[in-house]
DNA sequence: GGCGCAATGTATACACCGTCCACACCAAGC
DNA sequence: GCTTGGTGTGGACGGTGTATACATTGCGCC
């Protein structure tokens, strides 16, 4: 129905040039429209402009495509976190350099949840495996997955003697609990009805509570 | 193929007595094993001895079947609360009570996660809608659901002068946020890996954040 | 006690999905 | 220029959710 808007023009050439790229920005667009149970391996080759079955050439099944859709909407985030903390921390050194840090790794981690929703769960609602091996084709522009983006952070905290050597072990596992929660509270819970002020303010206290808490 | 085992033996009536009862009984079976993208309406129908269409002579369609056993979930994890919450609570009174109390339903929640992790993800994977709303289909013995056991936790802290009243607002978002957080990085984050006595370390680590922080 | 109706279960059918297999095309290298 | 292997096509199968029409039967009313 709605979906034929996305008809292509007839291919000339028999082969597509670059099918592959083709399926992951078609899936891309569909994750964001409806989450991960909306990349459907056939929607993406019709997007194409191509048989449902020249998508096995380039990826085992539907779930190695959604795989691939997993890794470019953490990118995605990753790539939010790196600017938000640029844009946070300028003009500010030292202690104040590394609190903001923190802040702005949670802060884009809230704001993408809300703004890409859609990307936010295929993200980490699929049981996708690895968020701690490093992977290019999930991180940002510094190669940094989001979870390491976290885990630099916090070492800051550490060196700018906010955060006690003793209590670095396993911090990220606590900070990112918290706010992933929050987000998902937020974005299929019982938050998911409040109003945008009220949930801006929970999550500027449960960012004082990880500072204050770790 | 191992679904075969659960073929019943032909009705010998026309009417199958409590099919509504029976399919939501298969469609708890259907999630605790495989999660909500498990229930599916066909099989259900299987199980209990009838046609796929006999369903929607009681469920509109997939979702609702899919959001009673929803329901179901969430009212399996209220009961486990309270069962912990007595346990914890045994022998104590006032601040200690208050505090027991808080720590038992942290500590449910998370077992829940570990020990259910079908129903669990079925409980909170669903975008379905109120968590906040009463329905007993959702609820534990108290008739209460798991959210509201949570806030009447967090009630009794403040009576218990363990939390300042001014506080008490929005602080069960708080709360809850960083114990599903950390459920959900246990069930399919990265955190899934990781041996379960260093698990059980984290999560006594965020309970104590959030006592702590709050 | 029997009748009729509404509730419940059945039969058939359709569209969509993921995936397998055999075949068609075509670009690149010997 | 012929082969070969990578890429896209065609057709098929079994699975799913769901609509529409039909069969059966328990229950309430006379």
């Amino acid at each position: 129905m709605m979906d034929a808007m996305y008809q292509l023009p007839p291919r000339r050439t028999y082969h597509h040039g670059d099918l592959r790229q083709a399926l992951l920005d078609a899936g891309i667009a569909l994750a964001r429209v409806g989450g991960p149970e909306a990349v459907v391996l056939r929607e993406a080759t019709r997007r194409a402009g191509v048989v449902p079955n020249a998508a096995y050439r380039h990826f085992a099944n539907r779930q190695a495509l959604l795989q691939a859709v997993r890794a470019a909407a953490l990118a995605a985030l990753a790539t939010a976190m790196e600017k938000e903390r640029a844009r946070q921390r300028r003009g500010k050194h030292g202690v104040d350099a590394a609190r903001a840090s923190l802040r702005a790794i949670g802060t884009a981690y809230l704001r993408f949840a809300r703004t890409e929703p859609g990307l936010f769960r295929t993200a980490f609602g699929v049981p996708g495996d690895p968020e701690t091996t490093a992977h290019p084709a999930m991180a940002g522009k510094s190669g940094l997955n989001p979870f390491q983006l976290l885990s630099t952070a916090l070492d800051e905290l550490v060196q700018a003697d906010l955060l006690p050597k003793k209590r670095r072990p396993d911090a990220e596992y606590v900070a990112w609990s918290a706010v992933h929660g929050l987000a998902m509270l937020v974005l299929e819970g019982p938050l998911r009805r409040l109003p945008r002020t009220q949930i801006r303010g929970i999550e500027q206290r449960l960012l004082a509570m990880v500072e204050k808490g770790l």
